[in-house]
DNA sequence: GGTTAAACGTTGCAATTGCAACGATGTCAA
DNA sequence: TTGACATCGTTGCAATTGCAACGTTTAACC
């Protein structure tokens, strides 16, 4: 018989899941951040969306939650969450921009300087790390980041 | 004077989180999965847990939960009720494995093998189109994951 | 055989997330 | 000045997620 047994198989295209970038990508991501999570949570009693907050603050100074919401890829409810939460844990302060009082300025308490100053070693150490167990690849991967990321920059999701 | 005006700066290392691995790997992971998200919730009414369990199945045939949890990167919890949904959506059906009563077995139904059909095209040509898109930077990016996925496979975390 | 432990899939519950609406402030133009 | 509109940050609420516990079935051990 031509139509076999059990199938109407429409014979689809083989197509493995495993190949696929956007799966790749999503799950080298996950496996990354997980790590990472896992280590800041443990020694730091933080979580992602506050540690890239932390570091924003270490790096850049004052800056107001729109700044954050624009430089490091958080929406602006995260970060204004993150920031209350950094807050309460006595790490940043904020107050008012008084030449635009819409604005927030947020900055990091002594304590939260202390905590960066054993933070940020610790991240530097994994970059490090990271890089020298790939090797080769290291430089690899980066070169690849670096295209997909202006990507999806210039062509504003096409549509 | 030597410790200035409004600094108890204890001069945090200079670390710029736009140059962390792990951080530029979350950005374009998020970005691309976003793409695609809406792409087949618009088109299919399928999230992304749907859509894995989906692909699976057209590639792999008939399988269990436990078979996609190991596969596809994907928490046992998120398989069943990925697999719930797209019961009630008519795509696929479950029925028990005789020999192991444990075991689920899934399945596409014609409606779902129907879907495929049209999807997995499209799935391709994203692909196509990505690395079309990247050029050079395509095989750089491939090689650098799969550098990665297989670090995280072989040290288990350390630890 | 009978008992204990493990594997599989599901689900209740709490925490997190994302959206959309809101209040407050600022901008622009008439 | 006033009124319409945009921007900034916050928050209520619903949906999603993740954990842990559960019921069922199988395997392992005595």
């Amino acid at each position: 018989m031509a139509h076999g047994d059990d199938s109407d198989a429409t014979d689809l295209p083989d197509f493995d899941l495993i190949g696929f970038t956007p799966y790749r990508l999503a799950v080298a991501a996950k496996r990354t951040s997980e790590e990472l999570a896992r280590k800041y949570r443990e020694r730091f009693g933080i979580t992602i969306p506050e540690w890239r907050v932390l570091v924003h603050l270490a790096h850049s100074g004052e800056v107001s939650v729109k700044d954050i919401e624009m430089r490091v890829a958080m929406e602006k409810y995260e970060v204004s969450r993150a920031a209350k939460r950094l807050r309460e844990a006595g790490l940043i302060t904020r107050r008012e921009n008084q030449k635009d009082r819409r604005l927030i300025v947020l900055s990091l308490t002594p304590k939260g300087r202390a905590m960066m100053a054993d933070l940020l070693p610790m991240a530097k150490a994994h970059q490090d790390r990271l890089e020298q167990r790939l090797g080769k690849a290291f430089a690899e991967l980066e070169q690849g980041l670096t295209a997909l990321l202006a990507l999806d920059a210039e062509d504003g999701e096409g549509e």
